[in-house]
DNA sequence: GTAGAACAGTTTTTT
DNA sequence: ACTGTTCTAC
């Protein structure tokens, strides 16, 4: 896209003065140039860059958009850049940084740590177990489950009832027992000085409320740019709204058909009603799209179509020809995997690289056979979405550690840590925090005799508390090595697979060179976390390819020369889970239209029509899978549809090890009496 | 009180 | 496959 023309659309939004804008920009419609555009135009007209906040969904996607700014403002080495000077980052990185300024002044200390959802879901088990709501008669919900219903009513605004009846049907008759694991979790976090990432949210809104630090706040900022508005949740638009009580000043960038995230809370409801929420409002539709060829666009197009409630927008591209976009029906999953392989191959070779083709899917697990094959046959790839790397255990364990010295209150952190010593469990940890809670420090630690089983880490453990808990700590990386040898040991003792995981830890000891203190370390890793081992590993090597995996969620604002959709099917897309209600099913087919909207140039639609089922312990079930129900046949018109020729699929996959052998005489012989 | 085994139930997506 | 719960042996 050229990024120095405007289209009039485009220059509307750009130029539009000071009353509130909406832009209502459609995929690949050039937002981000746009915002770029945008903050430059504020800036060269007076505006201070420091006294503009942008708030996007990844800190990543700010620092581009200014860096895009710099660019056009040309401003060398003459004065600091506007990326360095604005504020910009997404909603809870923004709130951290704030609270951790002016939370003093509505009673919020500001050493608080932060909760991730891990350390969430630990606390309200704990709490669980205190109130004694396993012994109820009927099953109480797990802890993610809590977790979930929880952060729907904080960021909806929604009291319980109303929660569990639209979301929650089975755990209605667990609504006293809620009511109380949240009065006590509430009460909980303040005691140990921690915050959620809802807590994060709500506590800013707070700031706000507060008539004196409200007004400082406010008064820091004369221009907020919220980018992928339509993910934003009641309580966003809240902060949205205290700190441009007018919208004077305030410009929103989204797209109702890409809304998808009101499984977190996220309101659809923000963006359709922008224009009641501030009547001044002006409302710039972009609606020509850079990146999807024409047959593409009148694919995706048809898709949309089918929403119940959008702003109505026909997308259009001035990139005619090109190929039209396929569906094609697979036998198996295995067909499917081969389909996609030789497709990504066909088209590396067609000069398109594999960091420019990406394989999108529904659920984290859907890329599972996929990726043994690209392991199998060497093909590089990424995968983004699923289970990250700070979520994997032994990196939880190391992080407990310091999360532990850095707030000794935290006790997610602490029973986490403590539990790591052999002989010590829940309730020894217990006491333990007991007593570092009531003296405000370690210091009672030394007079404990420790378990036996514990003897031989305790003193470790000991030396560490009494090194890094004082006031006056050594450097970050020599902290993390610290932490790192004494734990170490433990790693190896609890854990397979322990080469890869001691590469993590080693990893994660080098991402803390970049960082000025454990606060800010700790804060970072929970609230933008690395999406893949390797992105932490460092930036990757210029000439490195890799082919692209991800979840459809992970691919929001993304773009790619070739996109493959893989198991298309009915009950995948949209979930089964989701065809209840009118509005999940809509978000399923945002979602899928968020999908199939990444493609530039190439897209294919893939499912298979038999795949098995998740247990597949010995025969393996399989079923008949239909077409998602978002392609009907008006739709389907739209597209190529094709099955693999026989001849051309490969023969089956040779085992990975000799081993596996064994594993599949045993499987044939189970399936004789399957 | 802790650790491990045996057993039962199971709702994606992520800041 | 994974998590959570219960039971048993230290």
């Amino acid at each position: 896209m050229k990024s120095d023309v405007l289209n009039p659309e485009q220059r509307a939004a750009v130029e539009h003065g000071d009353d509130p804008l909406l832009i209502v920009a459609g995929a690949g419609t050039g937002k981000t140039n746009t915002l770029a555009h945008r903050v430059a135009h504020l800036i060269a007209g007076g505006t201070r860059p420091e006294r503009i906040l942008l708030l996007t969904f990844a800190r990543r996607a700010a620092a581009e958009l200014l860096r895009r700014v710099d660019g056009l403002l040309c401003v060398g080495n003459r004065e600091r850049s506007a990326s360095t000077r604005a504020w910009g980052g997404t909603f809870h990185g923004v709130a951290t940084r704030l609270l951790r300024l002016h939370g003093q002044q509505i009673g919020l200390a500001p050493g608080f740590t932060i909760h991730d959802r891990g350390d969430s879901e630990d606390l309200l088990d704990v709490l669980r177990a205190e109130l004694e709501l396993s012994r109820a008669d009927r099953r109480f919900p797990r802890k993610g489950t809590c977790l979930d219903i929880y952060s729907r009513c904080v960021n909806a605004q929604e009291p319980l009832e109303g929660v569990l009846d639209r979301a929650f049907p089975w755990c209605v008759p667990h609504a006293e027992g809620l009511k109380s694991l949240f009065r006590r979790y509430t009460e909980e976090k303040a005691v140990q000085l921690v915050l959620d990432y809802d807590d994060l949210l709500a506590f800013l809104r707070g700031l706000l409320d507060d008539p004196g630090a409200g007004a400082v706040v406010r008064a820091r900022f004369d221009a907020v740019l919220v980018d992928e508005y339509q993910d934003t949740n009641a309580v966003q638009a809240d902060i949205l709204e205290r700190l441009r009580p007018s919208g004077r000043g305030l410009t929103v960038v989204g797209d109702d058909a890409q809304a998808i995230y009101s499984f977190r809370g996220a309101a659809v409801r923000n963006i359709l009603d922008f224009p009641a929420r501030f009547p001044a409002a002006r409302v710039v539709k972009l609606t020509q799209s850079y990146r999807a060829t024409a047959p593409l666009l009148e694919a995706t197009n048809r898709v949309i179509a089918q929403a119940s409630e959008r702003y109505a927008k026909e997308l259009w591209s001035a990139r005619v020809g090109g190929e039209r976009p396929e569906i094609v029906t697979c036998l198996g999953e295995e067909e499917q995997t081969q389909v996609v392989v030789e497709r990504v191959l066909e088209r590396r070779e067609q000069g398109i690289d594999l960091r420019r083709q990406a394989v999108l899917f529904r659920t984290s697990h859907h890329s599972a056979a996929l990726e043994l094959e690209l392991g199998r046959r060497n093909i590089p790839f990424r995968k983004y979405g699923g289970l990250r790397f700070v979520e994997a255990a032994h990196i939880r364990d190391l992080l407990a550690l310091v999360r532990l010295l850095e707030n000794p209150r935290d006790r997610a952190a602490g029973t986490r840590a403590l539990c790591l010593l052999p002989g010590v469990g829940p309730r020894t940890a217990r006491s333990l925090l007991d007593a570092v809670a009531d003296a405000g420090g370690f210091e009672p630690w030394c007079n404990v005799r420790p378990p036996a089983a514990a003897a031989v880490l305790w003193p470790g453990l000991l030396a560490l508390v009494e090194e890094m808990g004082a006031p006056r700590n050594p450097p970050l990386p020599l902290q993390l090595s610290r932490v790192r040898s004494f734990y170490e040991p433990i790693c190896e003792a609890s854990y397979d697979h322990v080469d890869a995981r001691l590469r993590d830890l080693a990893a994660l000891e080098q991402v803390a060179v970049g960082f000025p203190d454990r606060a800010t370390l700790l804060a970072e890793l929970t609230l933008e976390p690395p999406r893949s081992t390797q992105d932490l590993a460092g930036p990757p090597v210029l000439d490195e390819d890799y082919l692209v995996l991800s979840t459809i969620h992970s691919a929001k604002g993304l773009e790619f020369d070739a996109v493959y959709v893989i198991h298309a099917a009915d009950g995948n897309i949209p979930s089964d889970l989701a065809v209840g209600r009118r509005e999940e099913l809509d978000e399923e087919l945002r979602l899928f239209y968020v999908a199939l909207s990444r493609a530039r140039d190439h897209l294919t639609v893939t499912f298979p029509l038999r795949w098995y089922e998740r247990p597949a312990g010995g025969g393996g079930r399989h079923s008949y899978a239909q077409l998602t129900r978002f392609l009907p046949p008006e739709v389907r018109a739209a597209f190529d549809e094709r099955s693999p020729a026989p001849a051309s699929v490969d023969p089956a996959p040779l085992p990975l090890e000799g081993s596996n052998a064994s594993a599949s005489v045993r499987r044939r012989l189970q399936e004789l009496f399957g």
